[in-house]
DNA sequence: CGAAACTGAGTGAGGGCTCAATCAATGTTC
DNA sequence: GAACATTGATTGAGCCCTCACTCAGTTTCG
């Protein structure tokens, strides 16, 4: 399956986090606990608010322990980023594994997508705000991982209207809008609960406004341009 | 014009600063210059990363007269906030002074509305990512101004299919979408630069994208349910 | 002159990070 | 198998620095 090769495959610039641990399975489980904690702590409290004591505590060890799998807080930060964006694409890639019907392809990505997003909302909710915390290289990092998770999008968006005539700069504009339908869903929560019954209703209510629009890329007119740079 | 004053009138619930000084026209301009130079250095450096040393420089006043005006920091970042919500609701009432053809209505407001966000991304976008550094109180404030301007589409919505069958959940929903239109121009930045030639293209065409979408809002199938709690 | 406004060095709390001491596990020697 | 050695991992009290905020003294102005 192609789409998700190409999700897959492209080596992720993963900054390297120095530790002075030897043991190397020690230091996955180590840092799968401290994710554990650190998410907790920081999804309840914001990056800045919580203290590396308290994300310590929560992950069952002691500050100079923890300092051993990382060097700063903002280490923390991050491997917590990569922790979620393992449980997004894993999930994704799931989720197109088990579509045979191409036609409801489309619906079952997006589906998918928001329900992932929706179940982990504190703490993308939180890593979308603190993304200011991260230094150069991380940005790098997480704008790179951003990109995967349009050209996904980009994929579906090929695969739907195959055989079709596309307009190269509609699709690609959609892909973005649809990659960022699942953040409404969070920045949002607060109006969107109280103004509906139903967080499915909602979902359901996204995907065919997004089914609506990618329509655009298929219209007839205005089908020359491409704005790839 | 009834929706304007939809927008305008409803009370403001301000949380009120109280200040030691008597003056009550000095307090504005005070709070204007301090406001001018917080946004600068809020959104370079984030709230937490600003010290109130810099901002009272970056607004030409010291540290003791800056605290005659504001209690605590958190009160400039709320002060910010007042200042960028009131640019954008006047921009949007000039907008919609200025319309009379009733069926160009909804792209007028929607590409005011890119452009006011797009002119001011950086102080958008801190003031998004800093949300979370409310106290309760703030963010009640917070909360209701993003209502009104939900309020503002939904009202938009319903003057663009006056006289037509809408289905009234899917107008509300599509009214959260539009508004969070621009808050995908803002957080998308790097992505949408990087992949497009022309801002100007990317925002006819996310216009276009939800023209698209809002289609669904008079559609004949699916017209009865309400998602109103 | 007196009240209002301004000043900025000083204070005190908070919290990221370190490191000398300790412990645990494995290896080595007799 | 006991005594000792070595290496890797853990510990948490405390160092130290960074601000948010204060206030006693000064200036401005009506």
């Amino acid at each position: 399956m192609p789409l998700i090769k190409n999700f897959k495959s492209k080596p992720v610039k993963n900054k390297w986090i120095e530790s002075s641990i030897k043991n190397e399975d020690l230091i996955e489980s180590r840092r799968r606990q401290i994710v554990l904690g650190a998410v907790k702590v920081f999804s309840e409290k914001g990056f800045h608010k919580a203290t590396v004591r308290e994300i310590a505590e929560a992950a069952g060890v002691t500050m100079g322990t923890m300092y051993n799998y990382v060097r700063t807080k903002e280490d923390i930060l991050y491997i917590c980023y990569q922790h979620m964006t393992t449980i997004l694409s894993e999930g994704l890639n799931e989720a197109l594994d088990n579509v045979e019907d191409s036609r409801e392809e489309f619906r079952t990505v997006m589906k998918k997508n928001l329900d992932l997003v929706f179940e982990n909302q504190d703490e993308i909710m939180f890593l979308y705000r603190e993304s200011g915390a991260y230094d150069t290289d991380a940005i790098r990092t997480v704008l790179s991982q951003e990109m995967r998770y349009v050209e996904l999008f980009e994929a579906l968006l090929r695969r739907r209207f195959k055989n079709q005539k596309i307009d190269e700069f509609r699709l690609k504009l959609a892909a973005d809008i649809l990659s960022y339908a699942s953040v409404l869903l969070v920045l949002r929560r607060w109006s969107l609960t109280r103004r509906f019954d139903s967080m499915e209703e909602v979902k359901e209510g996204i995907i065919d406004f997004m089914e609506k629009g990618i329509e655009l890329i298929v219209s007839e007119k205005k089908s020359d341009e491409n704005g790839k740079k």
